[in-house]
DNA sequence: CTCCATGCAAATCGTTTGCATGAGC
DNA sequence: GCTCATGCAAACGATTTGCATGGAG
């Protein structure tokens, strides 16, 4: 049977092991959150949420972001020149290549850049707690 | 005869060929860039400017920052959690290992990882115009 | 002597916070 | 009902900018 790792986070149940409230903007934050295909701001899900509810805050959708944030269920992202972006967290770990010319985000992986960043780490005498490597490229002309 | 790349930038003669001035703020910010051995932010930056000249304002050292990256004579950082640090530019290509408990900055090279983001981007159809790689960690316990 | 660069203060941008009210449980 | 979460507006930190003056060429 499959290993039950890098599932999607069932946000509802984390809230409640934490003992927080499970409240409508959250739901619906979180919601979009689940949905997003893509790597919204903190605006942008502001944007999402009001066209659910004309009533909910920006300041509730940064603190979202920082609690979630903070259980490890969503990851921020400040790429360059811009406002921090996010993405639900739970699925394999990856890097970011970023179209410079339209912001979008392409996610890729490789195992041996990570092993060889390990390598570079421990003969520097350090553990890596945590690393970023972002490529920021443009669309190759296919000429 | 060794190949003339690579060099610390004179940023005197680099001002001149920009044609702009040579002011007397610009000289000691970037006498302090020339001799700094950290990555300084410009906060930073200006405390030292200070101790030399006390009238230079943080405003100028923000704008010489910033007409020097234009130029290609600094590099910007922005590591995690804190403002921009500055760096001369002219030594070989590196990335950072940052000491998340000291703030420390170390520089490495990889060409192989280098590579290897290359063969990355190829595969996803983009040219790499610029990266970052970012190692944050701490110190290995010598036990 | 002509502009460009400066210092200062105010503006900006993304994000956080204090406070009084309102909604989960 | 008792808190915690919210909306709002004000505060915040880093950086940029408008403006009048001063100094480089």
């Amino acid at each position: 049977m499959a290993k039950a790792k890098n599932q999607k986070p069932d946000y509802e149940k984390m809230l409640r092991k934490a003992g927080v409230r499970i409240t409508r903007p959250r739901r619906i934050i979180l919601g979009i959150l689940s949905d997003a295909g893509d790597h919204p701001d903190a605006l942008e899900i502001f944007r999402r949420a009001v066209a659910v509810d004309g009533s909910i805050s920006l300041s509730t959708v940064y603190r979202t972001m920082k609690l979630m944030e903070g259980m490890g269920a969503i990851h921020r992202h400040a790429f360059e020149g811009g406002p921090s972006r996010f993405e639900q967290a739970g699925g394999d770990h990856h890097d970011h290549l970023i179209d410079i010319e339209s912001g979008d985000v392409i996610e890729f992986k490789s195992d041996r850049i990570e092993q060889l960043q390990d390598e570079i780490a421990k003969k520097l005498g350090y553990d890596i707690v945590h690393h970023r490597l972002e490529l920021y490229g443009r669309k190759r002309r296919t000429g």
